[in-house]
DNA sequence: CCAAAAGTGTTGCGGATACACCCATGG
DNA sequence: CCATGGGTGTATCCGCAACACTTTTGG
């Protein structure tokens, strides 16, 4: 019970997926603890904000935050001993960033690659912050199945195939692009763009461009079971 | 930026189902600000405890926690000025207890009722701490779909159609006995106990008393949709 | 004309709901 | 023997995955 001072932190695992990996970003300290480890971005809460505000700010030291497509609350990591010397309890965020978007990001700074699966997210990493990076990998990974949040991994505009292999580098296992887009397009997720992408060096047909219908974050698949009566094959798309 | 006292607290929003009707465990301010409402239990974090342990250290003031059978946490409260005076960061919480439970609770406690559907939850409340207990409760609907959580909602034993109340009560609509048996069987999160409830008083078939395999929380249902291939109806119970 | 990439048609499977029907008990 | 509540069998629906097939391009 010393009067130990206390602290409180926001922290964003912000993720984008490029060259079919996603990656998260995150800057190399240069200093004890933890010198040449990779830290999330983040910092103190200000009195003045909320946790939500505060991690915009943040973000903005580091990104331009326009590119930031969505972020959501993981979590409180609040271990007394997650930080050596200090009490500091952390807010967790996931953020997430379009593939085409490349904002200009700091020296420090960099895109580390992200390993799919269930163990360790990055490798080198401060702190606690490797558990965070799980927490919004494995967030991202359940909400791409029942949820729009493919939204904010892909561009504006885009061709299935594109869309498909966001979604396989994300999800970790293959993904039929037949399949994603009927799926998305039967909960009217998707809206064709009218336009087509010219094809590759080795021909093909070209490819319809789509984009998302919405671009805030939407709930397609609420109820996997135990759907309200009278909903029968609905799917509850509330 | 003003040298503002800050502090972290803990609530807990503990559910239960009584009477076919879902409850919060809350208890009635004697104090200004907020005096005669409802507010949730809960307290300072200490130093050298984690969130998860200081909630549990903060029910044991108001109900034996051992009848508690799961406890998660919600989110993070930051608005500034979501108390008075103090600057005060909640990390809020659910749980839940069996509705068979009825621990001892102080004078100025009570279970309050919760209204179902989409407004406020339950009337004059303290603070923020309807915004707490409307996340709660959508939490619970939310997760009694796709998870085994009805192991915290019902007693150890129970036939099907006791269990039934329970998941109308938590969910708001009409569940059907018939089939939240077989969804619960077919996935092997219930199995009979082997002996048999005796009939009311209009008599009936007597019910078979059933239990949760597991009373630990458990993701029955992960991918709604784009499963990994292979797995065509399998559910992908891992 | 062939290869490559995109997109559509179609089939089959399986879970979930709904409903009809059988079972066991009290009065 | 009837009413009441419990439990099982079965039909239907519908989404999804899988795969065959067609379309459109480049070489």
């Amino acid at each position: 019970m010393g009067a130990r001072e206390t602290g409180h932190e926001v922290l964003a695992a912000v993720l984008r997926i490029s060259d079919g990996q996603p990656q998260v970003l995150a800057w190399q300290r240069a200093q004890e603890p933890d010198l040449g480890r990779w830290a999330l971005p983040g910092g103190r809460l200000r009195d003045d904000e909320d946790v939500e505000r505060s991690v915009l700010r943040q973000l903005a030291e580091k990104v331009d935050v326009r590119e930031v497509a969505h972020v959501e609350q993981l979590g409180v990591f609040s271990d007394p001993c997650r930080v050596p010397g200090v009490r500091l309890i952390a807010t967790a965020f996931l953020g997430l960033v379009p593939s085409d978007a490349d904002p200009a990001i700091p020296d420090d700074t960099a895109w580390r690659p992200i390993a799919p699966g269930e163990g360790p997210a990055i490798a080198g990493a401060a702190f606690d912050h490797d558990t965070i990076v799980s927490a919004a990998r494995d967030r991202l990974r359940a909400k791409l199945s029942y949820t729009n949040l493919g939204f904010a991994l892909a561009p504006r505009e885009f061709t299935i195939s594109a869309l498909r292999d966001l979604y396989v580098a994300a999800l970790g296992h293959s993904v039929s692009a037949t399949n994603l887009q009927r799926v998305l397009t039967r909960r009217a997720l998707l809206e064709p763009t009218g336009s087509v992408a010219p094809p590759g060096p080795s021909g093909g047909r070209p490819a319809a461009v789509f984009r998302f219908t919405d671009r805030a974050l939407r709930v397609t698949d609420a109820f996997a079971v135990l759907k309200p009566p009278g909903e029968h094959g609905r799917g509850a798309v509330t």
